[in-house]
DNA sequence: TCGACTACCTAACGTTCGTTAGGTACGGTC
DNA sequence: GACCGTACCTAACGAACGTTAGGTAGTCGA
């Protein structure tokens, strides 16, 4: 499957993990397909046999990143649908973060290096993905319905606020040192309680 | 001093502006030095009048929005550090979308081509960025310790998030059609009450 | 009237980039 | 053993890049 293995891919796959993980480590302008040739032992020319450009390559990169996201979604709807809002929203949470940290770098991708791609990739790709905010849209809609959630909230703006605060932790979160669990736990409380005393 | 006038300056300020706005717009590594001097008027060569190099352009535009946000915020704190904490919050909030949105663009290039810049730029601003994010900790700190904010909300990693949910909006909030004061009070009541019912 | 200084321009340098055309080694199939 | 598709490589193309050396108009105090 999309299997993230102890070791590297070949081929195809293989080119996908390197491009990604360059791809959010120096973002995608920075990245030579020499660069991302290299480290998948092959020579630059060699990645057209896959991809057809530069940019195809960059759009392979993001369909992948949505579908670990709404793998993850749908995983965690599938587990807690029936549970209360709080233990709802962590879940989904603990999901968003798992794609960005636990299933290969291509979710990550989104965050650094989709909003300067070209309007031709970013067309391509913003259907596919406004499906899975359309998820996050219904959970909150339901969240509301059923009374967990203030209905005075609105939703929306602090749908685009929840999902800032998640994907900015690529910037900062260190899968060594820091605890993803704890690091939901601490979003998903904050979301949900606030920080007042 | 600063000002954004309503039309464009000249020379070393023009310079500064039309980069910080491509930068913005397109990130760092895809906007070219010719880009910039089009944009002024100019002539690539033009620029090495000013900046010996591009990333010392970018070293002065980041530099510009470190005191963009940092006047902000002490401003924010000189108007509302009698007040109680839920408006102090919301001020200083107010205060980094402002700098964000409202004084040039200069700010959001930190948000937009801070993490892929070279470590040598990178290792100039860090120091002086963290005097900003040393003033946010010092407001949970002293939050908590008037006992405004429970004292078991872990507020380094709460600081992070809210950057994360304030930072991002540059990707999606439009000046014409949004309110700013709106944003804030939203982001405000959301770090403070959270959204149960 | 004269240098000196400021703020640019011109033209080019070497490098790197995405991309392409044509070639090659190799495993399987008939 | 001829054939064929797969999965690469080699070598080069033109374009764009950051950068530099040297030139030039305008301003200004002496």
């Amino acid at each position: 499957m999309n299997a993230i293995n102890t070791e590297a891919a070949t081929g195809r796959q293989r080119i996908l993990d390197e491009a990604a993980r360059l791809f959010v480590e120096r973002g995608f302008a920075s990245t030579s397909l020499r660069d991302i040739a290299t480290a998948c032992d092959m020579k630059a020319g060699s990645l057209y046999y896959h991809f057809e450009s530069k940019n195809h390559l960059l759009i392979a990169v993001l369909r992948r990143g949505i579908d670990v996201m709404t793998v993850a979604f749908d995983d965690a709807s599938d587990r807690t649908a029936d549970t209360d809002g709080h233990t709802r929203l962590r879940a989904h949470i603990r999901a968003h973060l798992s794609a960005l940290f636990e299933n290969g770098p291509y979710t990550a991708v989104h965050v650094t290096s989709f909003r300067t791609a070209d309007a031709a990739v970013r067309d391509v790709i913003i259907a596919e993905r406004d499906d899975y905010e359309a998820k996050w849209s219904q959970l909150f809609d339901d969240l509301v319905m059923r009374g967990d959630m203030s209905a005075d909230v609105p939703t929306g703006l602090v749908r685009l606020t929840l999902f800032g605060a998640m994907n900015t932790s690529v910037e900062w979160f260190d899968m060594g040192r820091g605890n993803l669990d704890e690091l939901a736990n601490v979003i998903a409380d904050q979301y949900w309680r606030g920080i007042q005393s």
